[in-house]
DNA sequence: CTTAAACTGTAACTTATGTAACACAACTCA
DNA sequence: TGAGTTGTGTTACATAAGTTACAGTTTAAG
C-alpha cells in the first residue's frame, strides 16, 4: 500500500503497519458524496489526496460550506459520531478526485491508548477543526460579504495551486450561502477594481487581490 | 470532596477518587473572568455548578458568544488547548456563580487509557462543542436578529429557570455581535407583540414567545 | 442544426441592519 | 442633594444584502 507513504511522517511504522491491514482504501471523483446528512458514520475517514468540502444544513434547507480536508487531515466530527453510532451532522463532497483512507471505528479506541502518535493526531485534528469552526463563525459574523467572497477565492487558490478558479457563480453563492445575483454584483465589482478578471466559469484573480 | 457528587453519574468511583486528589477546586463570581485570550491554559475545567459563558474575539476587535457551559460540562476546547500547551482562543466568563474542577493537564492523557469514562466523557464533550459551534454558526448564518434574540431569550429562561431575564440592552448587543439600538427596537417589536415585558435591566417572558 | 439548459449582467425595489444623535428616566455615590 | 453614569426610547438616515425580473450568451443535448 504504497499510498499510506504520505502518513509515515504523522504516525509510527507499526500503526502505518495496521491501518493498511485493517484500514479500507476509497476513491472518490469530483463532486461524488462521500458523506450525507443523516447517515451513521462506521468509518472515520483520513484524507490521502485531493480536498473535500464539508457543508452543513439547517432545518429550512439551508447549505453552508464549513471547511475542506485534504492532505492527511481528517473530520473529527466524523470521529466523535462513530464512537457513539450518531448520525452525521454534516454532508462531505469531492472537490476534486480524493483518495482517503477509512479506519473501522473499532480501531479508533484501541489506537488510542495504544498508539501515542494516533492520540496525537486525533487531538490535533479536534483542535484543528475546532479552529476552522471558529474561523467561519468569525467569517459569518463579522465581516462583510466582500471580504468572504475574497477569502474564498484565496482558499480555492491556495488548494489548487492555480490563480484560475473554476467555478460558477451559483456555486460561490451557494458555498457562501448567499444568493446568485448578490456573488454576480460583488464580482462584477472586483472585476471593475481590477482585482479579478471573470469568465464563463472562471475566474481569474490578479496580483492585487 | 462533597462537590464532586454530582460526578458520580458520570465516573468510575475510583476515578472520581482521582479527581479528588489531583484537582482543585475554584470559585468565580458572577462576572468574573475565568479564561482569557490568549493566556495559556493548565488546566481543564469541568462545571460543578453555575454556568460559564464562553467568547471568541476577532482581529477587529469584536466578541460573540459561543455557547454557555452548565452542570458536569466541560470545554473541550480547554482540553486540546492543554495538550499541546498552546494560548486560549475563546474567553470565558462566569454567568453567575461558579464552582468548577480544575484537571491538571498531566492527568488528562494519562485517565484516557486507565479510566474508560474519562476517554468517553472527553469524547462526549469534544462533540457536544462541536454540535454548540454548529448550532451557532446556524444561528448566525441562516436565522435573522429577530429569530437569534427570541433563541437568547429562551436560552437564558432554560439556563436560569427563570421567566424574568436579567440584562441590559447592551450586554444581550454585545453577546449577539449587533448594537444597542438594534436590541432596543427588537425587544420593543416583541413587547407590542406581547411576547414580551420590558423594564429596566429586566426582560419579563410571557408565554406567547 | 435546433432547442433547452446553464451561466452571466443588470436594473429596480424591499428589507434588515448599522450608525449617529438626542431626550429623558433611573440609578449611584460622593 | 446634586452630578455623573447607565439604561432606554426614538428619529432619521446610510448601506449591505436579499428578491424579482428579464435579456443576452454560451454550452449541452437531442
Amino acid at each position: 500500500m504504497s499510498n499510506l507513504d504520505s502518513l509515515s511522517t504523522v504516525f509510527e511504522p507499526e500503526l502505518i503497519q495496521e491501518m493498511a491491514t485493517s484500514g479500507t482504501l476509497q476513491y472518490f471523483k469530483e463532486g461524488d458524496l462521500i458523506m450525507d446528512y443523516g447517515k451513521y458514520i462506521r468509518m472515520m475517514p483520513i484524507v490521502l489526496k485531493g480536498t473535500v468540502k464539508v457543508y452543513k444544513l439547517d432545518d429550512n434547507g439551508n447549505e453552508i460550506l464549513l471547511y475542506y480536508l485534504s492532505d492527511n487531515e481528517s473530520c473529527s466530527m466524523a470521529y466523535s459520531c462513530c464512537l457513539e453510532a450518531r448520525k452525521s451532522e454534516v454532508k462531505a463532497i469531492a472537490e476534486d478526485d480524493v483518495e482517503l483512507l477509512a479506519i473501522p471505528h473499532n480501531k479508533l479506541d484501541e489506537w488510542l491508548c495504544k498508539f501515542p502518535s494516533w492520540k496525537n493526531y486525533v487531538m490535533r485534528s479536534f483542535n484543528e477543526r475546532f479552529i476552522e469552526l471558529l474561523k467561519s463563525i468569525e467569517s459569518i459574523a463579522f465581516h462583510k460579504l466582500d471580504e468572504r467572497l475574497i477569502a474564498y477565492l484565496k482558499e480555492k487558490q491556495r488548494l489548487s495551486g492555480s490563480s484560475v478558479i473554476k467555478a460558477s457563480h451559483s456555486t460561490i453563492a451557494d458555498e457562501l450561502a448567499t444568493s446568485r445575483v448578490v456573488i454576480s454584483r460583488l464580482l462584477k465589482q472586483l472585476e471593475n477594481e481590477k482585482k479579478i478578471i471573470l469568465y464563463r466559469n472562471e475566474i481569474k484573480l490578479m496580483n492585487g487581490l
